[in-house]
DNA sequence: TTGTAGGCGTTATCAG
DNA sequence: CTGATAACGCCTACAA
């Protein structure tokens, strides 16, 4: 292993020069640090990143908290993360929460008192992880698309229940008024807030709220699960006409069991999902759904952590994405049966 | 930050004994062992993994090299590389290689010199990645799932060839002849052995080859140029009643340009993928496909990783895991309209 | 069985 | 502008 004492000794002065031109290189001749470079590429030298952090008390390096990556939505947001943390010198580790709840306080804190990373990002809190708060008192924290609502914790993520909202809203105007929604058993802010503005645009336009018509999807959006719920809501005696589904996942699972029930879909039903992910557009019908920046999520977490890292003055705590309607095949007006 | 003296003074005893019983703890009295832990208890001590890693010439993390994780695919591998590492004390750091070429040798190099990582697994090599052998000289280095043939290099994969040579088999013992290959661009040793078996299968039950049947897909296995190369092969003069695709996502693309072409499959039209993702159930047809044990591809990755980390004398070099034909609803005996 | 002390490779604070 | 040197926190001979 080749270290600084052995680039000193070839470009002929004294370690704390070398270490000024690979670090700021302020204040060195132009010639001397030319003759650094020089033993440096010679010598092939790259200085020891244990050494330096343990210096330095930092890690260079970023923790991911995030469930099963399978899921393509965390798969993107992970790419937006990774591709700007490289560019600011950062690396990424990633720890699997298997689909949350074993996010654990302790195991996170100890990785920070070992100074194993400088900074965290979030995907997949619970919305009750309350011991978030405290620990971003300590460590620089940003939570990506879900978020602890009560906790002032720096996140980003898209305005969920207006997104939720709109959608329904595409459904109301084609007529109709039975829509049901299926969403998840899972603890994350942002099923609570499609619920939300499932029931915003529903009070908005005079519907009254069925709770029959509100169906659970198990916690990681399994299209089995939808497929499931789906059944169950199609088989209420005053069946839907429309589902809003919280994920792409659940809503193809529902239009595969109104397939198996004889029903077509947009002609029998409509259905609407979220995230739009590649497959929605891979087999007919194409899905109408709210497309989630996903990558640029992931992108923009990772700039904002940096800022809480570096404490630039007046960094963001709250960001929230745009989102986009996207309508295509699995909507269409209520065919008029009843009225 | 309470360090290792710290500790050493709340027990009344030295820092080679509180450090002993951190990490061996052999050759130190019970009693003072339990002073010891109580102390680390009541101080909330963690050792600091710089200085750790500095002293002992080691990182505790393993480097993944990763494409593009929104294939479902490579997200099993990770999961399991990353359950075992977590079990074995390793973080997981990943770089993304953009779907392979970029995958540079000086970046990687420079993370070892660096110390920043104690061995590394690739998922998504080229088969002529010849620097790897040179590498892994140097370094702990294991190849997951694609790897260089000619390099003397620890690997572990299915046996792409002969899996592929049965599904082509299960075609023909189907009554198809004319059957047809999609495969991919890239430069992965999967492609190319995929192929190879698909032409052992042909020749095995003298059938000759014919190169209009061999279409090539993007490199990335993308759904809209497996339904590109299906829709080239099917407007061919004779088409082919039966097509083998590398990979799900492609036989997806197939399907839908079968469809589109108004084929019915299995009945017109015959096909199979390969991979065994979630999404092959998630439609009727469920795909007819080639299970890989993605889970355990990635576990076993990681644990042959530590064999040669560790140096563990006769750690394998090549290991193969067992694939599983699954027959599903995409392929049906051929119609005999010729012969 | 336990303690003392030197050093891992850097960076940063001083003098010069 | 440059050089010597003291930390950073930990592990491990070696000594007791």
């Amino acid at each position: 292993m080749v270290k600084i004492e052995d680039v000193a000794r070839e470009a002929g002065v004294s370690v704390a020069t070398v270490s000024r031109v690979l670090n700021e290189s302020c204040g060195v001749l132009p010639e001397t640090q030319e003759k650094v470079r020089l033993a440096v590429e010679r010598l092939h030298y790259e200085p020891n990143l244990s050494a330096r952090n343990l210096r330095k008390n930092e890690s260079r390096i970023i923790l991911i908290l995030a469930p099963n990556f399978s899921n393509p939505y965390y798969s993107n947001v992970l790419s937006g993360i990774c591709d700007v943390s490289r560019n600011l010198g950062y690396s990424t580790l990633i720890y699997n929460t298997y689909d949350s709840n074993a996010l654990d306080e302790k195991l996170v804190t100890s990785l920070f008192q070992k100074n194993r990373a400088d900074g965290m990002i979030t995907l997949a809190v619970n919305r009750d992880d309350y011991w978030l708060a405290q620990y971003a008192e300590k460590y620089p924290l940003v939570q990506c698309s879900e978020y602890v609502e009560e906790a002032a914790v720096p996140h980003i993520s898209v305005d969920n229940r207006l997104a939720a909202k709109e959608s329904v809203q595409h459904l109301i105007v084609q007529g109709h008024r039975r829509i049901a929604i299926v969403t998840s058993t899972n603890r994350y802010l942002s099923s609570t807030n499609r619920l939300r503005g499932y029931l915003d645009a529903l009070e908005e336009a005079g519907i009254s709220r069925d709770d029959s018509l509100i169906a659970y999807a198990s916690a990681d959006y399994s299209f089995a699960s939808g497929k499931q719920a789906a059944k169950d809501l199609l088989s209420l005696p005053e069946a839907p006409s429309a589902i809003f589904c919280v994920s792409d996942i659940l809503a193809l699972g529902a239009i595969a069991s109104a397939g198996k029930m004889g029903l077509q879909v947009p002609w029998d039903l409509s259905v609407t999902g979220f995230d739009d992910v590649d497959y929605t557009t891979m087999f007919h019908p194409y899905l109408t759904t709210v497309a989630v920046p996903c990558y640029e999520l992931g992108r923009r977490s990772m700039l904002l952590l940096y800022d809480h890292i570096t404490q630039k003055p007046g960094a963001e705590r709250e960001v929230y994405l745009p989102h986009q309607i996207i309508l295509r095949e699995t909507t269409a007006p209520q065919a008029r049966t009843d009225a």
